[in-house]
DNA sequence: TATGAATGAGCCTTCATTCAT
DNA sequence: CATGAATGAAGGCTCATTCAT
């Protein structure tokens, strides 16, 4: 009878196991040094070692540095997106806290994760990848475009928003994360801490301060 | 009958007028190619080309291909501050329009020309190349974020903002800038026409409501 | 029937040994090469040609052409004064007939082998690589005047040599060793056949000279 | 009429006589160069740079690297053989005498000066210069050779020396030369100073053992 | 003559990719 | 499936040599 214990499993189970878990672990692996360090400057012996398996293992999985990298991206743009627009359909409160809400929630989900390095790989490595670029630009900016455009037009529709230019308003809201991560991934480490950024008061001035323009009455 | 074009020019002089631009025309040439490929795939072969002359040239004037990087970041915006910190030190309308005038200022004199595919590119190889980014944040970013807080600032003290968190203040139009020149330089050349942004509308846009959330007396 | 010789072995087992043969074949192989051309003069890749190998292979054992010449000066010395310095001590003859034997050894395990091609190289390039210099002077040079030094203290501790000033003395016989070793890898290939020196009367002759003149009380 | 501070000489002049120094001036820098770093590790430039001219006036001079080597060597032989044979054909001391006088006289007449870097540079790249080796042991060692017999000769001839075999004795002289010219030019500026040696005590010692090897009666 | 800007062949080194085991 | 030794194309950089001025 198995016990808990993963060294008492079956050897022919982990390695099973394992041998699924590998393209997994290699991509994990690659996302990290990726973002670190970039594409070009990643070696893929690196990413190999990193994911415990020999440089060649890795070419078993992946035919190309740049079909890692592909696979990569394609792995962590995860749609989350009917999964938030479902809550957000639900949330009953006001826009101001909804607002609020999915700014907090972006930052805890994503842009505190490694998954925030994606977005800023794919932004530095559109001009050598154009094609993952417009794949990410379709399964990732578009909906959450869209999700946020929701979120303002339910704002204005229930009259707490004034009538807002919405193609160019959801910027408001995008720039501010784009922004954060960005910096946190590439300025971040090299500025010193007098400089470095609180990214929850970072998000919570910005939201306030784009929220009072966006509201048809401001409260003083 | 000789004119003044340089090709008419008697040929001493053009070896010693060469011998100074080249600099620049090899800088010129490797913000292009450094800004459209990036750092790493730029090889510095292709960028002698571009200039015209051959790689010895290139390495006549720059040390390594790093430093010639340096030399891009350096002299594209070498001085511009001091020159904007009189300008605006002069500004004598009220500061909703100096805010308005910085950010069009700025798109005019950096983020419509190839100058601006500098930040995106330190941006995108601060991982690689920490020095570079270590210098881009002392000479641009440090400078630019105390010109914006002085605006800011000035707002202030003359009753036409509200009393905003500075510190953080800057970065709600530092983010927008970023974020423009982020998207031209990664994702709008991958994007269906639908999805362009106007660069001046969106600055408009974007100024128009942080100024609303910055006033102390919004106006309706 | 197969048989021992490695090339019927199975294959299996030819890439693992082979992996183990590599660097002794090409620090041979950079030995040759470097003491008939030099250091600066021989390519990397010739002496990958020469090991049967191609460039890259060569990077694997070796992380520079530097490191590959320091390992051949290494591989060239390595342990043979610990053996020598027993054998002397065992020696049971008089002194004279140490000191000539050790002068024998001395061609027969170094002076006529390729190894003492290194010698003159490191004496060559100690220009351009004091850090090998300053390695062979502690690994090489150093030892062996102590190993002499006690050759000689012992003639004259057993009374056969004169009260010699040691300190010098050694130099009478380290001298004409270097001097053959130079004079073969530099002179003689571009001598005629008249000027040709016989090493082994070369050194009998100078040996002989030189013991005459420490004997306590020289023979007739 | 001309004074004689050199700035009042007709420039004409100062022009004229540099123009003929240069050549020379150019060797001289090499041979510090090509003895101090070799001939592949010395640049041209820095050749040009010591001579106080640039690197095109180089090869107005000199077609090749090569034949400025070439140049350095021939230029350095100085046929002071001549000179040399006769004063010790003049000499009227006893032949150990003759013998201290001789080595001491190379000593401060070669040895010890930049002359003595010629020799290091030959052995050094016989192996890319046969050529040249060739001519210097034609040049140099050969009268070097004849000289040093004469003066053995002289003292078996004057009975102060035993019977020696000359082809192989002349070596116990060239021998500690050689080797202390090599030293001096290789290991030595690399050695700690307990280990420098003192070229004076050296040869001082050396003819001491030497002599005591040759006389037929040996004093006390 | 003298200069020094320009050249380009050549070399060391890296690293994605292959393949025999 | 997994390994890791081997490859070789590619790229940064050097430097002897040329040549227009």
């Amino acid at each position: 009878m198995p016990t808990n214990r993963p060294s008492d499993e079956p050897a022919t189970h982990r390695r099973a196991r394992r041998k699924e878990a590998r393209p997994g672990e290699l991509i994990e692996a690659a996302l990290h040094l990726f973002v670190e360090k970039g594409f070009a400057a990643t070696r893929v012996e690196e990413v190999a070692a990193h994911a415990g398996v020999s440089k060649g293992t890795l070419f078993l999985y992946f035919p190309s540095k740049e079909d890692l990298f592909k696979a990569v991206v394609r792995e962590n743009i995860a749609g989350r997106f009917t999964e938030w627009n479902e809550e957000f359909e639900q949330f009953t409160g006001d826009s101001v806290e909804l607002v609020r809400y999915a700014m907090q929630s972006w930052w805890e989900r994503i842009g505190m994760t490694p998954a925030s390095g994606i977005t800023k790989l794919v932004m530095s490595e559109a001009g050598t990848f154009p094609e993952i670029a417009a794949f990410y630009q379709q399964e990732v900016i578009g909906p959450g475009h869209a999700l946020i455009r929701r979120i303002l037009q339910r704002g204005v529709d229930r009259g707490e928003f004034r009538d807002l230019p919405l193609d160019y308003a959801v910027y408001s809201l995008i720039a501010p994360m784009i922004f954060l991560l960005m910096w946190k991934h590439s300025m971040a480490p090299c500025c010193p801490p007098s400089h470095q950024l609180d990214p929850v008061s970072f998000i919570d001035t910005q939201v306030d301060l784009i929220l009072r323009g966006m509201l048809k009455h401001p409260r003083p």
